[in-house]
DNA sequence: TATTAAAGTAAGTGCTTACTTACATAAAGG
DNA sequence: CCTTTATGTAAGTAAGCACTTACTTTAATA
């Protein structure tokens, strides 16, 4: 193993450990202490790394912000039934809120601390993922699906908002209200809504 | 000046400052001394009221998740066209989720301290305000008004999460992008697509 | 094998924080 | 007016925390 590999193994390795840590514990709740102790290195080492407990924070922000790819789901849902590919639409969505969760934890509990930079990386991942699913919705426009007079920023927002609200009270609060349809009767209602909600 | 007024009158006083800077940053952001100097009291007075600090905490959350009656706006509204109808039921839970925001805040970051707490409540406070929806549905149903086939509760978290969610940015994350249109018009559009996707 | 780089051990420093104790003052009530 | 009750002042304690320093051990490299 070369050494250079080892390095950064090591600071890969607090760092994923802090964002795991920090996700659910906080900024304030999690120690330097608790980090190295489960990243499995001396906490002087953590120092070593990151001058400081707000440094590695920092460098936690920047390193799972904007590596995570976002996968491209549009191409393989053009030629479906808009119901279809907006329900596969709203499940990959889903999907990647759900890979996100310890980013978003973050995002959401740490206003706080740097709040421009939260601020800015909360932006470019909504704007990103709005940004995809509007390019959708105007390849239905181009077919005629939709009515003329609707604002595409808008519905989308609308039809993200809800599949948002629902990934918040389950995966972020973990609440279950009782009388809740299955995932996916939930979602398909959701695109019913939404898509006689739109359609021309 | 009674005394009993007076020794009320404190205790309020520190509970309404320890529900504005624990929202603002967090319970292990904010200290007592912060706590007791910004509500201009000694910091062992506060000591005196609330044992220690968690029991403070624990004691915002019973003052402020319950008292605040739960206006309705219902009665006003059953004779108008549901257009109109769920435009002003959209905006009066946007002036509810804005009035409760400091608890919203607390509940959001505070997953750590209390989590069945902290659900209870936050199960409690969506309960309501779904129930209270889902109320005006069936009014619309018996009206012959929508679909037959949809599920009341999905329909409410469908038209409640578009509205959150709008909350969420704007308000909790104070985010803005650039294209939005004003509020009333966007509140106009959710309808407008909630509607068109619910009616018979 | 000798050298160098990466990581560990251990002890400690200074600061902040929740919380305490003992005593003093001011207002309310009888 | 005198007692009781609410609040303040001031000083302090014990613990936890971020971060440091000095030295040692382990492992890669030349």
């Amino acid at each position: 193993m070369a050494n250079k590999d080892r390095k950064e193994r090591t600071k890969e390795r607090i760092l994923l450990t802090a964002l795991q840590l920090f996700s659910e514990k906080g900024y304030l709740g999690t120690t330097t202490k608790e980090i190295s102790a489960k990243a499995g290195v001396a906490e002087v080492t953590l120092f070593r790394y990151f001058v400081t407990k707000e440094q590695l924070f920092e460098e936690v922000l920047k390193r799972f912000s904007f590596l995570q790819k976002i996968k491209e789901i549009l191409p393989q849902v053009e030629g479906l039934p808009p119901e279809e590919a907006l329900f596969l639409i709203a499940q990959a969505f889903l999907e990647r809120l759900r890979e996100r969760k310890p980013l978003i934890l973050i995002l959401h509990s740490e206003l706080n601390l740097y709040p421009e930079k939260v601020k800015d990386i909360l932006k470019g991942v909504i704007l990103s993922i709005r940004g995809e699913f509007i390019q959708y919705l105007q390849t239905l426009r181009k077919r005629g699906f939709l009515k003329e007079e609707v604002d595409l920023p808008v519905c989308a927002q609308a039809f993200l908002g809800m599949i948002f609200s629902y990934f918040y009270l389950k995966d972020i609060k973990g609440l279950s209200l009782e009388d809740e349809l299955s995932e996916e009767l939930t979602l398909r209602s959701f695109v019913k809504i939404f898509l006689e909600g739109v359609k021309a």
